[in-house]
DNA sequence: CTAACATATACATAGTTTCGTATATATGTA
DNA sequence: TACATATATACGAAACTATGTATATGTTAG
């Protein structure tokens, strides 16, 4: 039950929901994260923490890049019905589907990071 | 958002997730809750009022009684996902399993409470 | 009407979570 | 090597949540 418990705790806060929901989508860095949701560096690295310790994500690095996921593969049936339920969300929400958009047309260099918020960019 | 991140946040706390367990194998009464879970008696009423308001819940009064019980008809798409999760969380979770057991050892009569913790029992 | 009951609310307090600012760690580049 | 970059952690203040005790509300029985 605790999986579940500490499931629902990362779920319950707007902007987490928000960062999951990106993730559902695609792979991102913390700073595309950051920047695709206007968000703080700590914030969009503390929320990318949070939901992988509840199990929804995967990370692995990519040279001074962290990159999420969303592994519905690695969760189990409980936090696959919780994915299912930001997804249902999504199809609906205004915010999670702008953020959607906002994402699709975030474009990434390979090996660089292409935000403004990246001085590299 | 708003819904999903409130049915989240009730379900974030493992008292309350228990209560949505019982309460979704049958309607109960308040008392029944608190004598089944073993917790007090304010405890089980705002567990049962803070899962209603996330939407998981419908209530009836009979008498002096108030019967709760998950009301998945109504529930949207997303909060049926939830719903689903903590099922899922229950064909395997000795605490949830348990609970269930006792509740069906649990007997009702009509119009007047059976439980050690009401006096009328 | 009064007493007993089932449930809910109020208030105080303890505990937890959030979030910004500052700083640390790890990686890559010159 | 030193410096810049991406991410993470530490710490403290503010906001929020949980819970016990006391009390209120609404219902039924006598």
């Amino acid at each position: 039950m605790d999986e579940l418990v500490r499931a629902a705790k990362s779920l319950g806060d707007a902007a987490r929901v928000r960062v999951l929901n990106l993730l559902m989508q695609r792979e991102c860095c913390v700073c595309e994260v950051m920047d695709v949701l206007g968000i703080s560096q700590v914030n969009a690295s503390r929320y990318c923490t949070s939901l992988k310790d509840a199990g929804f994500l995967k990370m692995h690095r990519e040279g001074r890049w962290k990159h999420y996921r969303v592994d519905a593969a690695a969760c189990s049936p409980s936090l696959r019905e919780m994915l299912d339920s930001v997804g249902q969300t999504a199809e609906t929400d205004p915010v999670l589907r702008d953020d959607i958009r906002r994402l699709a047309t975030s474009t990434r260099r390979s090996g660089r990071c292409a935000h403004e918020s990246c001085a590299l960019a």
